[in-house]
DNA sequence: CCATCCAGCTGGTATAGACCAATTGAGCCA
DNA sequence: TGGCTCAATTGGTCTATACCAGCTGGATGG
């Protein structure tokens, strides 16, 4: 990787960032302009991509990445509340809400048997209009009867729960990785199967410890950062070295 | 990307897997294999890597990832110990331990002035001898005077703490992300400048609330998952919708 | 005014070949 | 036996070119 030209793009990206696109221009432009050709271009280009300076939709372009949100995983804030709360805005569109039968994973987090039904949502939440988070939930039909007849693109699940079913979550189980994003999530992005993204995986139990649902975020990796504030648990206070 | 380049892989990955040093064909081989280009090849692994089945090392060649290790935020286990529970081995590299000025960041974080004196101890950690883990850490020099003098590629830090110097750490705060490795991390990692990372910074602070040491994790991104369980905090049980 | 179509542009993917730099292992020497 | 040298090998980086596929926006037609 040419460092150095890495670095001369760098006055690029600010231009772009003052744009209202927020867009680069054309690989082809950058190439001839940068004397190079557009293999080299393209390998800087993914190297700021895994640093998170820039991202790229599909077929339509590179863009300089907004400054990351910030997620507290412990606040446990709604999606558009957290959103709003950082001064940006936030949307949510319904991919589909639809009955399936439980792949092996899924059964697994829920404690039930696979291929039994469950409910399925798939939605695209977008933050300032960019399309930064694809998520999938699976919810236990039995705890949930006829919740996919709600609005789902507007309403908060948890909010629904509470309202409707007078369940709230008590303890939630996180699994957090790195990961790429599979074609359903490439799509709902507008992204490039096989892009980088942060997957943040949750299993919510009720008052009584029971598995509700559980859902799978996959963030584009540039578009977040997580944050947690925790004394350690069980009293001694022992650390990683 | 050829998608069935990558497919076509797997089955030399898992011939790799039961090779004893878990290392791929030379580029130059597999690119003759499957008459294809090296540049092709190149994309169709470097997919293979941000998905974390394969990882490089500084022009040594490709392996195939072993399996994740699972690392609980809360747990809050001494490495050794987190790592020898799953059955691994682990081993510590100190690389440096000096007292340094405070960048910006890192003064921030501990509260102190800016190029105030700090500590700071640069680690590199192995999991069945393989690099995965460099740590940074910057000690408060007022709370761990001459802490410097122990044998700190042995001893775990929390243990020096509670020992030494009679500190428990109290509440701890983190912040993750992804994020590239940067030099002096790729060195100790044997790792390509600009391989994908996974980010964990942490601050500590003792039972007063103070801040007492901060340091930054970068693990190579397809070594680990974190996990994380707990109880909504502040009674009101909302979580993201 | 709106829906449709299509050309042009953009990124996505591929081929072919070349030189550089670090690693590594074989062979040599003390 | 142990350390050193050196050549072969491997990955790292780059040039040059080509065709495909999807998005986009302007022209067209109802």
């Amino acid at each position: 990787m040419d460092r150095s030209l890495q670095e001369r793009l760098k006055p690029v990206l600010a231009e772009a960032r003052s744009e209202k696109g927020r867009r680069l221009p054309s690989e082809r432009e950058l190439m001839t302009r940068f004397g190079t050709t557009r293999i080299t271009l393209r390998e800087a280009l993914n190297a700021l991509e895994a640093e998170g300076r820039v991202y790229r939709e599909n077929r339509r372009g590179w863009f300089v990445s907004p400054p990351r949100l910030r997620y507290d995983l412990l606040a446990c804030l709604p999606f558009h509340e957290m959103v709003r709360s950082q001064q940006r805005s936030a949307r949510t569109l319904l991919l589909s809400a639809e009955e399936v039968s439980a792949p092996a994973v899924v059964a697994r987090r829920l404690g039930i048997a696979e291929h039994a039904p469950v409910y399925r949502i798939c939605r695209a939440r977008l933050v300032d209009e960019r399309r930064v988070l694809y998520v999938e939930h699976h919810l236990l039909p039995s705890c949930f009867p006829q919740i996919l007849e709600f609005d789902l693109a507007r309403e908060s699940l948890t909010e629904l729960y509470r309202r409707e079913y007078g369940i709230r979550v008590g303890r939630v189980s996180y699994e957090l990785g790195t990961c790429v994003l599979s074609s359903a999530g490439a799509d709902a992005l507008n992204a490039v199967r096989g892009s980088p993204a942060q997957r943040i995986s949750r299993i919510n139990h009720d008052q009584n410890g029971r598995a509700i649902d559980c859902d799978d975020e996959y963030w584009r990796h540039d578009a977040i950062e997580l944050t947690l504030s925790a004394a350690p648990q069980g009293g001694e206070a022992i650390r990683t070295s």
